[in-house]
This record gives structure tokens, C-alpha cells and sequence, in this order.
DNA sequence: AAAACTATTAGACATATGTATAATAATAGA
DNA sequence: TCTATTATTATACATATGTCTAATAGTTTT
């Protein structure tokens, strides 16, 4: 298969893709896997996927590919076969599903206020030169 | 039961009570419990607890009452019984848990940065001139 | 002291999540 | 083409989580 009949089949899948709901929570092993696959170069393999994650969490294969099909059954992603082989492609976006996560986490856990949240976080941390640049250059950026 | 006793009672069990595992991540419904027995007045009964989260969620008592079991034996809470009821007492501190929750979710989705997950936070919100102030005023506070 | 009334406890059950074994399909080598 | 190899699929199973019904124990009311 050449470069150009993959990315047709691409193009194909991120088509006729149903729309991602990203109010969904991934379990964390699926979400490990997610990650994964956002990292990579699509279309990524299984045997991608074990190096890139399954051999640090100690999986099997199978157990790897569950978690490809409980990720396809969400809609988070969608696969084909070439061969005896899988490929498979992200459907959700990393950015805005991390948005929606981190959205829902700051509201359950610090009333949706994010000083709050920074409050926590820096707790016991003394705040760092490097950081408090950081926070300023971020504001700046923001004006 | 007076007021001294009901003191003595919750001294004890939190001298009794084995150190807070606060690497646990409590269940939504678990953490939702949880919350309101930190906000209310110690000790919590069940109706109580009923009133503060039981019934927007449309649980039965026993339900609740569930959760509350799993608590004590995760050692978040402490109880005892009076007549017929079961008071409750927070044993795991709030702020603590909340921080390590929120080291291990800015770690998981957001590779430790906090800078990171406030550009997710504030994806496509516009930044008030409040929020920017309550920063402003929370840095130099950190100074 | 029975009966009626709660509140709790025990136990159960469905669905979710993490994980794997056994069976099957596809390819490659002899 | 038959066999060995390899990747996938189907299925299963334990533990976790959300939720409840039925049984029990403690308290009030007659």
C-alpha cells in the first residue's frame, strides 16, 4: 500500500467518522493508550503502540488491542486492516478533549476557580524565579 | 449523649484512626460523599448526608450508606453508632487529599506543567479583568 | 409488650475497567 | 501447498463502582 492510497484511507476515515463526544471520560489505561497514539505518526501500529506504551505497563498484546477497541467502540478512534495488520488513526482532538477533562476536573475539585486550583498545586512548592516568569510571560501573552 | 462525650468519642476515633492513604483516588461518588462530610458540622449523620448530596442524586439511603462504608474502610472516615444512627467524621484532611489529586491530574494531563493546564483551562475563555487581577494578587502573595 | 416505624446492615447485581488465554486468520518459508 | 509464525479476535474473568432490595436491629407509639 503507498503513501498515497494511506492517506486516502484517512481522509476516508476521518470523513465518514461519527462526531467525538467529548464529555466522555477515558479510563486511565485507554487514555495511556490515547496518548500514545497522539504522540505518534498516524496511521500507528499495534507493534508502535507496545513500545510507545504496553512494554513499560507490562501488557500483552491483546490486552493492548482491548483497550484499541473499547478507544474505537468510543468513537476516540477508527481503524484499518492491511494484511494480518491494524492501523490506527486519532478521531478525537488531544487539545480539546484535555481542555474538557481539565474543565471537569478544576470544577469538581476546586469549584471551577483556578486560583484555587493554583493554590493546591503550590501548597508546599515555593515558587520558583522560573516560575513566576513563566506565570508572567503567560499573562502578558494574554492581554 | 452531651456535647463533652460527643467530643470525647471523636477524639478517640481519630487517635485511633491508621494514617490517611491519600495516594487513593476516591471514587466520583465516594469523593462527592466525602465532600459533604468535610463541609458539614462533625459528626454527620446519615440524614445529614441525605440532604446535602443524597437526594440531587436521587439515591436511596442505602446507597449513601454504601459509600459510607467504603470510606471507613479506605480510612477517609471514622463512625459510631448512637441508638439506631451512625455518626461520621472525617479522618483524611481535605486540603491534602485535594493537592494530591491535583499533583497527579496536572502530572497525567498535563506532564507536570501548570503553565500547561492553564492554557488548557483558558483555551477559549477570555481572561477578565478579574481573573487577572486575583493572578496578579495571588503572585506577589507567593513573593 | 406489641405493633409500627425508622435506620442500618447484608447481600446482590449490573456495568466498567484492567487483563489475559485460547481460537482464528493472514502471511511467509520450506 | 503444507507448516510455522505472527497478529488479531473472541471470550472470559477478577476487581471496582454505582445502585438497590430484603433482612435486621433499635426506637416509639399504642
Amino acid at each position: 500500500m503507498n503513501i498515497d492510497s494511506v492517506n486516502g484511507l484517512i481522509e476516508e476515515l476521518k470523513l465518514r467518522a461519527k462526531p467525538v463526544d467529548y464529555s466522555v471520560k477515558l479510563p486511565d489505561a485507554e487514555f495511556d493508550v490515547m496518548s500514545a497514539i497522539w504522540a505518534g505518526n498516524p496511521p500507528v501500529n499495534t507493534a508502535y503502540l507496545m513500545k510507545a506504551v504496553g512494554n513499560d505497563k507490562g501488557w500483552k498484546a491483546p490486552t493492548l488491542i482491548s483497550f484499541l477497541v473499547r478507544l474505537e467502540d468510543r468513537g476516540f478512534i477508527a481503524s484499518y486492516k492491511n494484511g494480518k495488520e491494524r492501523f490506527y488513526i486519532a478521531i478525537a482532538d488531544r487539545d480539546q478533549y484535555v481542555h474538557t477533562v481539565t474543565d471537569s476536573f478544576i470544577a469538581q475539585y476546586h469549584g471551577g476557580s483556578f486560583v484555587a486550583a493554583m493554590n493546591s498545586f503550590f501548597k508546599d512548592r515555593n515558587l520558583s524565579e522560573d516560575d513566576i516568569d513563566e506565570l508572567l510571560e503567560w499573562l502578558k501573552s494574554r492581554y
